[in-house]
DNA sequence: AGCACCTATGGAAGCGCTTCCATAGGGGTA
DNA sequence: TACCCCTATGGAAGCGCTTCCATAGGTGCT
């Protein structure tokens, strides 16, 4: 039975004291560079690595970290995004000898800040991670800091990254791709199916988008509606663009629930998808590719998002003064089959 | 700051010895039933509950159990089920303080059982769970339980489920729950879309579909189709209805995956649902929800299979020779939009 | 040359738990 | 009653690691 080797081998091998080992694996300062290298190396020929139970247990710090989104099970019942984020710092979190425990607070409570505060005061967590829409509530984010508890966002928009670290694709970009990849495709007259207004990324796709009709030099202001991310607003800012017979040729939505929803309407109203018009998703998460036409959008690594989130709030653990870094995460393009080029002989 | 109780303070509470209290935790007998009641007082007024670490850390046994699924994430890319099975996983084993590690192996791979095999030897996990359709093949679970590795099988089929303990909802009892529904709205000419042969659960769906029939005394044999759970197949199965002019009111799907194809396919086709015909799934994945109309199906309780099976593992690790168990969790028939009563005054 | 002071390293204790071994007492048998 | 064995309990060691404290040299100053 191959025994794992542990520190004390590291350390025979290496010639040194367990604690010097352990100053090594930890970057500690004070330790001469050429015994760092002959660690190091006895590391990488043990094919060593730490027990993380043993350093929890040992370190005593405090070792529970919450994810807190602002999810109502009973609304918003498509999981898998909250599935997702889970998932991911679950992953990091057993990595680096974490519990994790999930919270979520109603969206729909007035008294959200208290909610929050009881959580930080009750629970006494090593650290939290707030996704979306919370993590775009400043007055959360500075109470979190203010208690002296170590937060990490996800997807925050702008204000919310200059307080706290915080990790998410660049929506930005992200909403410029999509609106690059159909004014290539020839689209020129197009419609935005945007997210919640306090959803600061959900605004910032938006912007991309405009980004890169003014950057090709499709002037025109895209026809807009605004939706909630829910599959239903979809629907209904599809149902809209039809009554109002919007003579657009494609349809971009902040989120694929929407497209998909908007696909829906669309099927509805014997429009086939995309040679009468084309529609983009954004997130990619595993329903786009279950919905006809599959859906040309922009996959944002969700469960990644979370585990490194974790990654980064075990980092700011050892200089809690770190001013607020954003993690950049690449997204990407995924064209499936709900994007072509327009119809040159339809009239809308 | 609230200091974790620990196994100290509930052996001087009830004024016994550590290991006194560490006997009670862990079931062991030879403990004075009054004594042990004495302990169990303690540990409920102090609140406390073990420290996973320090247990993991002194026990020393194995603590990596392996999740293997068959799933080749280039061709099945909806991975709501992976990723509910891996979350339940994680869950589990962080409350048991187990490390989880996944692995996939290619459902197309000629030498899975090599491949198995190779695993289980090079890794040497404490055990192992494993998915479907892996689930139901017997030669691997036959050389696993060979090899002296604890494993758990999910959603198996009555072969495995008495070669090793399983957990999983009862597959045919959910396939009688959709039909009794079915025929309860009035539905006499029911057609079924099937899963992949090689998938005992979908086969128990259908059966248990078929006695649902039978007992309500709508002797038709119902229309079949099989498919493969893709949303694809489901496309095809309700292309094929269609053009043969098949005369169901209603079609019942073996999984969510068929139920939303089939559901395009339909809608392409013209037909309102569920007026002029009703469809059901089975999982309620997510996605039953974002698709219009919102999917009648049976929920599945994906992540908690997988947690129970973790917790299974946990319990068979200290008699292994335990025969095999099959764990029934329940499921629910979750009615939505997707069925209606038969429209009378359609001829199909 | 003598002292203070800093740097690199090691020794020892202990995190919360289980496991191994020892021991006190109680019942059965001869 | 003497002996054995079995049951209920406790003491001690140790899992793999970090943290606290000590110590051996080296450096720079007077």
């Amino acid at each position: 039975m191959k025994r794992n080797s542990t520190i004390d081998d590291v350390a025979r091998a290496a010639g040194v004291a367990r604690v010097t080992v352990s100053r090594v694996l930890n970057k500690v300062q004070n330790v001469r560079p050429e015994t760092r290298e002959r660690v190091l190396r006895a590391v990488e020929s043990l094919g060593y690595s730490v027990n993380q139970q043993a350093r929890a247990l040992a370190s005593g710090t405090e070792r529970q970290i919450m994810l807190i989104h602002a999810h109502d099970p009973e609304r918003e019942p498509n999981s898998y995004y909250h599935a997702g984020l889970e998932l991911g710092a679950l992953r990091g979190c057993s990595s680096l000898g974490f519990d994790l425990v999930t919270r979520a607070i109603d969206p729909g409570s007035d008294d959200r800040s208290g909610l929050f505060a009881s959580i930080l005061e009750r629970e006494r967590p090593a650290g939290i991670i707030v996704s979306p829409p919370l993590s775009d509530e400043v007055g959360l984010l500075v109470a979190a800091r203010e208690a002296g508890v170590t937060i990490v966002a996800i997807s925050a928009g702008e204000s919310a990254r200059e307080i706290v670290s915080s990790v998410g694709i660049d929506e930005r970009a992200g909403g410029r791709t999509i609106g690059e990849h159909l004014v290539s495709l020839g689209h020129r007259r197009l419609g935005f199916a945007k997210g919640p207004p306090e959803h600061r990324a959900a605004a910032l796709r938006y912007d991309g988008f405009l980004d890169a009709l003014r950057d090709s030099g499709c002037d025109d202001q895209p026809w807009t509606a605004t939706g909630d991310f829910t599959f239903k607003s979809g629907v209904e800012v599809a149902e809209r663009l039809i009554r109002d017979r919007v003579p657009v040729t494609a349809l971009a939505c902040a989120n694929d629930d929407m497209a998909a929803g908007a696909l829906l309407a669309l099927h509805r109203a014997g429009l086939e998808i995309p040679s009468a018009i084309s529609v983009t998703g954004f997130d990619d998460t595993p329903m786009s590719e279950v919905i006809w036409p599959p859906l040309t959008t922009v996959r944002q690594p969700i469960q990644y998002l979370a585990e490194r989130a974790i990654h980064r709030l075990f980092e700011l653990r050892s200089d809690p003064d770190t001013p607020p870094l954003f993690d950049v995460v690449p997204h990407e393009l995924i064209v499936r089959e709900s994007t072509a080029q327009p119809n040159k002989f339809r009239t809308a």
